[in-house]
DNA sequence: GCCGTTTTCGGCCCGACTGTTTTCAGTCG
């Protein structure tokens, strides 16, 4: 049975043949057109199979004549002829030379043309026996570093992103060390950090300080004892490799440049090419240290972002959603809509307390709530079915709610704690509890934790019946992925969102730093097709409700305002927002 | 190969660092 084609095969497609033409020795223009195209087929959320039919490729930016053609020829005859005449002439082997670290296009085609290298086995035997360095531009450096980077490979040092909560941790330890340091006049995350990606590939920190402490805060830096090797040193930039894997860059830059430095180091990368192409429109030139106007050859110093986005022009665009697409003419325009903020958020719709797997008492965790300025929040300890979690039988959950009724009483409506449960959608999609005690309950959220590795079709009515069903609010944490355990489940999402849309079910955007569930391309999927949400933390201690803004970034990242979060409203009108 | 309130042709971001050089090419972000 021939693979199923969808955007994410067309899009590795078009980045091999990136790489491919790279090799050739092609025109750099071109090489980054099919880049781009495999960038935006990655984040189309559409069908391509749909937008073929409707002869819409070319509404996908980056996707001309030319592009669409070679899709359209894919979906009809299942191969690319294209693909085949490069291939035949820059073999598909040489493709794995790109995965090792100081290996680029041009290093590749001479090891290949001189030395018939088109394997990582016969680039290792080559650096080993010493003949790489005989050829040119290579040194006996570049072949050690050629070798090194090949034991990372087989080593799987290289391939990972990471959690974003990971490198949340990270940065904050640096951030504050580094903060102290005499001389550092201001220190910030930057790059997809910063951004709040799902993940992150690496770690960006920036920092503002007076020229002569520089040879300091990096010596700071790099003793920090939680890095593991030193990568590369100059006088502005250093990169190092943390404990565990993850890479660091380190840059500093005066005061009086933090503005452009920081909006450059925070990217990203296609954003920033669209800033500068701006830049130029207005005869100005925009890097890390300035804008510089072309004419009379003037720096134009910014000392904060706003300032760079001012002179350009444009209104602020927040980290979340620069990604070089729609918020660059929208924020020319003026026209950027406001994102949904962390201190829009009125109540926490998932937390878990020792009725089940919870750490904390439900007392506990009202009383970090109400710190945390929370109006309301939803118990949802686990139901009986899942008994590795604790799960509640009828009659606890009965007794949760005398509980319940008498914190209630003691907050005395300063914070309101709503009754709920986590209830387990069992393999056919029927609930957990019976209908006469969810009808009980004043929010019901439904879960599927065993079994998402059915049958697609089967899972799909399995989520579709829970959906439908007139007692259920909200489905917690849709897709199930749990970063580096388990993927998103596969599922029909299109039908599934259309289910939530009709029946007016809140998809649940779940904060855990674990989760971050649903993904940021499936909220803008479900958004596309009506949907609304909610955003919850899921803590099962009291620190981890902290863990909102998690969760707002990444409805930020999806564009979601406040008016399309059914929690970032007051209880009443939350109340009156679900369906029943 | 894509794209367009300065263009349907002629542009396409900008810089750091390293190793190999004798002024710069290659890789990386």
């Amino acid at each position: 049975m021939r693979r199923e084609i969808d955007a994410d095969f067309l899009a590795n497609l078009f980045d091999r043949i990136a790489i491919l033409l790279e090799i050739k020795g092609e025109n750099p223009f071109k090489v980054n057109a099919y880049r781009r195209a495999a960038e935006n087929l990655r984040r189309e959320t559409r069908d391509i199979v749909e937008l073929y039919k409707e002869g819409k490729l070319t509404e996908i930016p980056g996707v001309g004549k030319a592009i669409a053609q070679k899709i359209t020829e894919i979906l009809e005859n299942g191969k690319l002829e294209f693909y085949d005449k490069l291939t035949a002439e820059i073999p598909e082997r040489l493709l794995s030379l790109y995965e090792v670290p100081e290996m680029g296009p041009k290093r590749i085609k001479l090891v290949w043309e001189k030395l018939g290298i088109d394997s990582v086995e016969k680039l290792e035997k080559a650096a080993l026996e010493g003949t790489l360095r005989s050829l040119p531009g290579f040194g006996p450096k570049i072949e050690s570093k050629i070798l090194e980077g090949i034991m990372a490979l087989k080593e799987r040092r290289l391939v990972s992103r990471y959690p974003l909560g990971e490198g949340w941790d990270l940065s904050r330890i640096i951030v504050n060390r580094l903060g102290e340091f005499e001389g550092v006049v201001f220190v910030s995350p930057a790059g997809s950090l910063r951004r709040m990606k799902e993940t992150i590939g690496d770690l960006d920190i920036l920092v503002a300080a007076e020229n002569d402490t520089t040879n300091k805060i990096i010596k700071a830096f790099t003793d920090l004892e939680i890095v593991e090797e030193v990568l590369l040193s100059g006088p502005t930039k250093t990169s190092i490799r943390f404990k565990g894997g993850l890479q660091g860059d380190l840059r500093i830059v005066e005061p009086s440049r933090w503005g452009t430095a920081l909006q450059y180091f925070t990217g990203s990368q296609q954003h920033n090419i669209s800033l500068r192409e701006i830049a130029l429109k207005k005869n100005l030139s925009l890097s890390e240290y300035a804008l510089t106007d072309k004419i009379n050859n003037k720096e134009i110093l910014c000392s904060s972002e706003e300032e760079v986005y001012e002179k350009l022009g444009m209104s602020w665009i927040p980290p979340e959603i620069r990604e070089g697409t729609i918020e660059i003419n929208l924020a020319l325009e003026g026209k950027l809509p406001r994102l949904v903020e962390v201190g829009d958020i009125e109540g926490d719709l998932q937390m878990h307390s020792t009725w089940s797997d919870g750490k904390r008492s439900i007392k506990e965790m009202a009383e970090k709530a109400y710190a945390l300025g929370r109006s309301y929040i939803l118990i949802t300890d686990h139901s009986q079915g899942l008994g590795i979690a604790g799960g509640l039988s009828i009659e606890r959950l009965m007794d949760q709610w005398h509980e319940i009724d008498e914190l209630n009483e003691i907050f005395e409506g300063k914070l309101v704690i709503l009754k709920g449960a986590e209830v387990e959608v069992r393999t056919d999609g029927t609930l957990d509890y019976p209908d006469e005690v969810l009808e009980r309950l004043d929010v019901v959220v439904a879960a599927l934790h065993s079994n998402l590795r059915q049958d697609r079709g089967q899972l799909t009515e399995r989520y579709i019946k829970a959906i439908s069903h007139p007692l259920v609010h909200i489905l917690a944490h849709p897709s199930g992925r749990l970063f580096g355990v388990r993927e998103e489940a596969n599922a029909d999402w299109e039908r599934i969102f259309k289910a939530a849309a009709s029946s007016g079910t809140l998809l649940e955007i779940n904060a855990h730093p674990s989760r971050l569930d649903l993904s940021e391309k499936k909220i803008r999927q479900a958004f596309n097709l009506g949907c609304k949400f909610v955003i919850s933390t899921d803590a099962h201690d009291i620190h981890e409700q902290e863990y909102m803004f998690f969760g707002v970034a990444q409805a930020r990242r999806a564009w979601l305002k406040r008016s399309d979060v059914a929690n970032a409203q007051p209880l009443k009108s939350f109340l009156e927002q679900i369906k029943r």
